[in-house]
RNA sequence: GGGGCGGUAGCUCAGCUGGCUAGAGCGCUGCGUUCACAUCGCAGAAGUCGGGGGUUCGAAUCCCUCCCGCCCCA
């Protein structure tokens, strides 16, 4: 199929069409039983609600790249695609949706809002995976997961039975984090601490006894006094050593508080003492426990004050409770002192809601014995992470890690499989639902919690191939390969799947852990629906096409750092994609209609290759190289600008410009086949080497080559491996050479303000035999890219007015331009050109007159340095007896 | 308070384990459109590599320190 393409690169005619092709022919699936080589990700599932953002095209961009390659080069690579039930995030939603309707979820009833929320994932959970399709994901879409299937909730099921089993997951009264509006509690990781202005406020606490002034106390959060049952000094503060033992009288509530001694006490913190709320504060809750006293709890679920406090301030809300404390506080003469003071609060990932701690009954998981192994495989480097530095993150955090808070008091998750009986106090854990108590055969009730979110998540690598059943899926795709994600979810999922796989597996989950970078915007702002500065993936699709899309996100993102695009520009935030788009269509459209299917099918190597021929193989075969090399690495934005140089600063700018006239036969039918048959294969594998980043234009050309059908694939590889003799650095010297004099030629002739349609003559002199056969090999072309003659000469310095250059070579260059050249000016040309080589001697000659240089640089340095002082130097020379024969024109 | 990241051209960023005359894209300036591409071509201007100190024959790169941004955890 050799038809010529439209003239006008239209991504948006190709893409959709194509991917609808390739998902029919299969292409994105591997058979479990034909697994061979398996290269495996698993994506990391978006929420069942999301739609996707720009974090998204660049992460799924990410591992489409990874997998595409893998592909090409003959792996079974398999990308496990998927959703997540995002519990509270859900769950909120549809509640907005019944707000909308006048009503609570309290209303409908646990039953009824669950069968609700299922509608709703049933009407729109699908959404997110077609807009994968649209930005080409290549993922194995007959695999896709959802964490709430059958099959997954068997998973969780059965890793929460084992940990429980093996004494890892406890349920207990503790601080946890709450969040008053969700009404649930939440781990350590889903709170978000935020500076916040607030004050520091000093309340004296009257001593017990009669007569005495008490003890001032500092607090941020002032209502949570009516919960103190102590206060703690430093067992070295001397101020308070008579005291400790003795009895404060808390105000407004008239309980006894005793005076007790903690290392916890910073005693260069306000007074020094410190009132301990054991029921809303963790490390009161640590104290309270050393020193054994009460836990009042004053508030309720939804943060107003409970039946714990004085009757004036029940049923109040914190805040307003916190204003009416400080009130009575003042009246009553115990607040002494107000000062501004921020700190940081914590607040609900999801709603932003700040959250309380509070003491409540839930479920743990006990990490200390799952963080030891998944610490020890970043230690021994089974584990890497990319950019290393985030290695650091996650040994910090592995190393401080806290139990785990898995307890949600939601009801859109999986429902702990906890049973308790009505009679006797029998607890039952249990794989399947139990109908009566085992021990005394009373009824049971299930606990009402369900999991958090990121449990089920823990469990993705293995639970979406089938685990705990052994299926077949799960022998051939456990362990996957990279695990590609954000910075803000390592310790959510990263450290948990690594856990979870090393204890269930006994085997990571990966080895690779990706991390990319964060999306922002033209001012460095995290992209937020909340800041409308957000970019829509699928309006950049319509308008430049998911290629020009993927390129630019690739291109732009060094593994790990910030990429930012301007949401009110699109045009020129995707400028380099699109227009690089735009290059590879015109560049094959100007190709294609020369080519034959014997130039697809011939070796160049059978060919009479010309100098450019020898030149585009020998430069396809290093970037390849140079290619695998960054994928490796997963420096992927390398990988980008290596195509990129190659197509269109090579490719492009100089081998399409100088086989132009032998395609149409200016040099015989040899050097005509020559060309066309290096142009074939040199087109063919840049597309390959491009189709893991630009899939959908790279496949349009590449089945457009002679010989290729509409069911031609280069998804399915192979990826180029170039042989051996492609690979000539004679043909990379010569062309080097032949680039230089282009540049001088045309830097001259701009410099002169030469007519770009006028041919000037240029006399070489001084040719190195290398340079010379290149000339006469690939003359015609570099005089048409300078649009030149050129002339040999040889003796005596050429007369009369003209520019001159000088080539690394030490051959010069002179244009004779007698009615052009400004001598003033020319000889100002020179003087500069001249500075900047004297100060590269000068800097050169310095280095090579130190002894130590010479002893203690590596011989290939000094050599180096050597050969450029020489080339230098030359050059220097021949300029400063051009300006001088100058004087004699002047 | 603890941990981490970054400061290179007007802007966004590359530059790996120290060694070619520090690069790219965008922007800017000049010239150019019969000839694949103006979403283009050619040429050009533009950088005390945050400041200071140190190690070294040699530092954008390693060490120390200071200044300025940012992130995570308490």
């Amino acid at each position: 199929m050799n038809e010529t393409l439209d003239p006008r690169y239209d991504p948006e005619g190709i893409e959709a069409p194509l991917y609808r092709r390739w998902e029919a022919a299969g292409l994105f699936h591997v058979p479990a039983g034909d697994v061979k080589r398996p290269y495996v990700i698993s994506i990391p599932p978006p929420n069942v609600t999301g739609v996707l953002h720009m974090g998204h095209a660049l992460n799924h961009t990410i591992q489409d790249v990874l997998i595409r390659w893998r592909r090409m080069q003959g792996c079974d690579a398999v990308w496990v695609p998927g959703m997540d039930h995002a519990g509270i995030a859900t769950q909120n939603v549809v509640e907005r949706e019944l707000a909308k309707e006048g009503l609570t979820r309290w209303d409908l009833g646990r039953e009824r809002f669950v069968e609700r929320v299922w509608a709703w994932v049933e009407e729109y959970g699908d959404q997110i995976l077609d807009q994968q399709r649209a930005i080409g994901d290549s993922c194995d879409w007959e695999r896709t997961r959802f964490t709430l299937d059958e099959g997954l909730s068997r998973a969780v099921r059965e890793v929460f039975v084992r940990l429980y089993e093996k004494g890892l997951i406890y349920r207990g009264s503790y601080i946890i984090n709450w969040c008053p509006r969700c009404q649930t509690a939440l781990s350590n990781e889903e709170v978000e601490h935020k500076e916040v202005a607030g004050k520091l406020y000093q309340i004296r606490y009257p001593l017990a006894e009669a007569g005495e002034e008490g003890v001032v106390v500092t607090t941020t959060r002032p209502e949570t006094m009516l919960g103190d049952t102590g206060v703690a000094v430093h067992p070295e503060d001397a101020r308070y050593h008579a005291l400790v033992g003795a009895e404060l009288i808390l105000p407004l509530v008239g309980r006894r508080l005793p005076i007790v001694a903690d290392e916890y006490v910073d005693p260069e913190f306000g007074s020094g003492a410190v009132k301990v709320t054991p029921a809303h504060d963790p490390n009161d809750f640590e104290i309270g426990e050393r020193h054994g006293l009460l836990r009042v709890n004053v508030m309720s679920a939804d943060a107003s004050m409970s039946d714990e406090v004085p009757e004036a301030y029940r049923g109040l809300d914190r805040f307003e409770a916190r204003e009416r404390v400080l009130e009575d506080l003042e009246t009553a003469g115990f607040l002494v002192g107000t000062e501004p003071h921020t700190h940081a609060v914590g607040h609900c990932y999801r709603c932003d809601t700040a959250v309380e701690p509070w003491l409540s009954e839930q479920w743990f998981v006990r990490m200390k014995p799952l963080a030891e192994r998944g610490l020890a495989a970043h230690r021994e480097g089974r584990l890497r992470f990319h950019p290393e530095h985030f290695g650091k993150k996650y040994d910090h955090w592995m190393e401080n890690i806290r139990d785990w808070c898995i307890s949600r008091q939601l009801w859109w998750g999986h429902r702990i499989p906890v049973w308790y009986c009505e009679a006797c106090d029998a607890q039952v854990v249990a794989r399947e639902d139990p109908t009566e108590c085992p021990e005394c055969g009373g009824g049971l009730e299930q606990d009402p919690d369900v999991l958090d979110t990121w449990f089920s998540s823990a469990l993705w690598p293995f639970s979406t191939v089938g685990w705990p059943e052994e299926t077949e899926d799960l022998r051939a795709l456990y362990p996957t390969h990279a695990l590609v994600t954000g910075p803000g979810i390592i310790f959510f999922w990263v450290a948990r799947m690594v856990m979870m796989g090393l204890e269930f597996m006994g085997e990571l989950p990966f080895r690779d852990v990706v991390i990319n970078g964060t999306v922002r915007d033209h001012l460095g702002r995290r992209m937020a629906k909340s800041l409308g500065n957000g970019i829509d993936p699928l309006e950049v699709v319509e308008r430049f096409g998911a290629d020009a899309m993927r390129y630019t996100l690739v291109n732009a993102t060094a593994m790990g750092t910030n990429i930012q695009l301007n949401y009110q520009d699109l045009e020129s935030a995707f400028a380099v994609g699109r227009n690089f788009g735009n290059k590879i269509w015109n560049a094959a459209r100007f190709a294609l209609p020369y080519l034959s299917e014997e130039d697809v099918a011939e070796s160049p190597l059978d060919r009479a290759l010309e100098l450019e021929d020898r030149w585009i193989l020998s430069r396809f075969h290093g970037v390849v190289l140079e290619i695998n090399e960054a994928l490796e690495a997963f420096r992927l934005h390398d990988a980008a600008s290596a195509v990129y140089r190659f197509g269109w600063g090579e490719f492009c700018d100089w081998y399409l410009e100088l086989v132009k006239t032998r395609l149409r036969g200016d040099r015989g039918e040899e050097g005509r086949a020559a060309a066309t048959t290096t142009l074939a294969h040199a087109l063919d594998g840049w597309m390959r080497l491009l189709h893991p980043i630009m899939p959908f234009i790279s496949e349009t050309i590449a089945l457009r080559l002679p010989g290729r059908g509409e069911a031609y694939t280069i998804v399915s590889g192979p990826w180029p491996e170039p042989p051996e003799e492609w690979s000539d650095a004679a043909a990379e010297r010569d062309m080097s050479s032949l680039q230089e004099i282009v540049g001088h030629v045309r830097n001259l002739r701009a410099e002169y303000g030469v007519d770009p349609g006028r041919e000037v003559r240029v006399m070489v002199r001084g040719a190195t035999p290398e340079l010379r056969s290149a000339l006469e090999g690939a003359g015609e072309g570099v005089a048409r890219l300078a649009r030149a003659a050129f002339q040999e000469v040889d003796g005596q310095p050429p007369s009369g007015p003209g520019a001159h250059a000088v080539l690394r070579s030490g051959a010069e260059l002179f244009l004779p331009l007698a009615d052009l050249v400004d001598v003033e000016r020319e000889r100002a040309r020179l003087s500069k050109e001249l500075a900047r080589l004297e100060k590269i001697l000068a800097s050169s000659k310095a280095r090579l007159e130190s002894r130590k240089f010479l002893e203690r640089a590596p011989a290939d340095v000094v050599e180096r340095e050597r050969e450029k002082e020489r080339s230098v130097e030359e050059r220097r020379r021949r300029l400063v007896e051009k300006r001088r024969a100058l004087e004699g024109t002047g």
